[in-house]
DNA sequence: CGTGTGAATTGGAGCGCTCCAATAGCATGC
DNA sequence: GCATGCTATTGGAGCGCTCCAATTCACACG
């Protein structure tokens, strides 16, 4: 910095200001510092410079787990709005324990990331309070419900009541539910299914079978399932469990959307896939990670307001897997 | 670090080396300086440490893509070894381009990342030069030649003959492959294949149908070899490319393994669905991962030594997509 | 009791930038 | 001609640490 001013002829702190895209630099000054710098290959030191300006413009990015497609569509849609709005990702994978989330969120704040994206986390009320109080935090799908931590959610509500509505549609009444035992938002989904039902006055002929966000877990609910009585309609908790069940009614000659019509969740790459051609529930990440961002820089302006909780609508994507029910 | 050195009653340095784990502090100062730490919630700052001594332990990993099951596994692989190995991970998506690759190559070196490791890159072989002479570079499954750069590669010979011999000892003999055309590795899978098959005997009857790494040229294939003459076992170029296979071959009522053997490669999550089961080449990212990290770290200690090569021997998963061919 | 030795500790310069208050330069208006 | 108000620039302190050379300390030795 200090040859380039020099060359330049200029001070070191109009060096820094033509870095900073500062408006108050003469067009002479700025386009012959820039000339010098490309000259000696001057680039500024980011770490240097977040350090004098405590400002990193950098988000972490914990995820839940990173191994499983729907992650792997969270991660992809929050790292493209991060750098849409000028962030840079730091990268954890929670592995499915809060310990391992605690830690990495620490590590976050030692690197003193200008906010943190938890997508699905695990980790305890009382480390998000206390770690709140240090940077901006969005939990994106957990409903956390403490002082100074926004909330992205997509509407569990909405999207159950998608898939009911479109089952009807196509004349089914007898419809179960794989449901996500105790993983992120199963509760929820499963509960709106069952009031959705109600509404639709099909108390009697609704099913909820436990499970997890699993493909094994859907395996052995459809094992259950075609050992009695098949419904006409299988509303999976997620994508994963959709394919477990599929696997289970391909091996037994029951037909898709033939024989029984199957519905899964979140729209991965499984869904998409032409041998399941899943109809499925799409949360709609991108709007999600563009709200996430915003919020980020809302609470970076005016660290303590309240909070604030975003429901965005998902959508119903329909393919293959659901038709009319057999007769 | 002031008010801890003071409330411990000693100096800054002091407190410094504690929390370098420095071998040369008593027991005694370490434990007084660790508890007035904690008592104070005092917490290094990262920034000013890596600035301070140039070292930021970190490394940056650039994928080609994001979105694909392989790279995902990728990911997981390399995040979890340079975590093992005590680095941090900057991420970045190249998205198929190698003008965006090239920008997130220099945006690592302007955090100063310890070392860079690259997916299947596609910048051009003068951005690496002049890159790998700022910082160490890794190329994981891209073969360059270039003075300072290690490279680390699955061997591809060995994959295309487990495949082919799998299939000979079931009994085919009549085998296609669907290519990767000019993805990453797609040349050199496609070469083995055919050395491997010639080295049967078995130049004759062996066919390659031209296609790229998605599901979608799986199914243009498939759908060519539908209409022509079916063989008895198809080797596709990766587990997506199967996956559109299968998905015309089960709409035309063709069984797979009963008429027709199938095998993938990346052994993805993509395999490892039930409703597929896909007999796919494993990559060892695992081990790949260790060896890029420790290629880095050697490459750190001695920055002008020449380029390491390393393959490493990739394996191959049975399920059950493949079996004798139809009599 | 001075001295040598190794271990533990310290002071201070420096990492490469930002940011603030101060200054310079220059047209404007009366 | 001089105060006024700009905009464009500059010097220097400071961000929070590391690292080196220098110093102190404790202890054993002749």
């Amino acid at each position: 910095m200090e040859d380039v001013a020099a060359a330049a002829g200029v001070s070191r702190s109009l060096v820094s200001l033509v870095f900073q895209d500062s408006p108050k630099v003469s067009e002479a000054s700025r386009s012959r510092v820039l000339a010098e710098a490309e000259r000696l290959g001057y680039r500024p030191n980011v770490l240097a410079r977040q350090l004098a300006s405590n400002r990193t413009r950098t988000f972490g990015i914990l995820l839940a787990a990173l191994h499983t497609p729907y992650f792997a569509d969270v991660l992809a849609a929050f790292e493209a709005a991060a750098e849409a709005a000028g962030y840079r990702a730091l990268l954890a994978n929670g592995r499915r324990e809060g310990e391992r989330e605690s830690e990495a969120l620490r590590t976050f704040i030692d690197h003193r990331v200008d906010g943190v994206i938890l997508a699905s986390p695990r980790i305890s009320d009382s480390v998000l309070t206390s770690m709140s109080k240090i940077a901006p935090l969005v939990c994106v799908e957990r409903r956390v419900d403490l002082p100074r931590i926004d909330v992205v959610m997509h509407d569990e509500r909405i999207g159950a009541q998608l898939v009911v509505d479109h089952l009807i549609d196509l004349g089914h009444r007898d419809i179960v539910h794989i449901d996500g035992g105790t993983g992120a938002g199963a509760a929820a989904r499963r509960d709106w299914f069952m009031q959705a039902m109600r509404d639709a006055g099909l108390a009697a002929s609704m099913r909820v079978i436990g499970g997890e966000f699993t493909e094994e877990a859907g395996r052995e609910a459809a094992e259950q399932l075609v050992r009695g009585a098949l419904p006409t309609a299988i509303f999976c908790a997620n994508d994963a469990v959709a394919a477990g069940v599929a696997a289970v009614l391909q091996r037994e000659g029951i037909s898709i959307p033939g024989d029984v019509s199957l519905v899964g969740y979140d729209d991965t790459m499984l869904a998409k896939l032409d041998l399941l051609s899943l109809t499925s529930v799409r949360q709609p990440l991108a709007e999600m990670a563009k709200a996430s961002v915003e919020l980020i820089n809302r609470r970076i302006d005016k660290p303590r307001r309240g909070a604030d909780i975003v429901d965005i609508a998902p959508t119903l994507v329909t393919r293959r897997s659901t038709a009319a029910p057999r007769s």
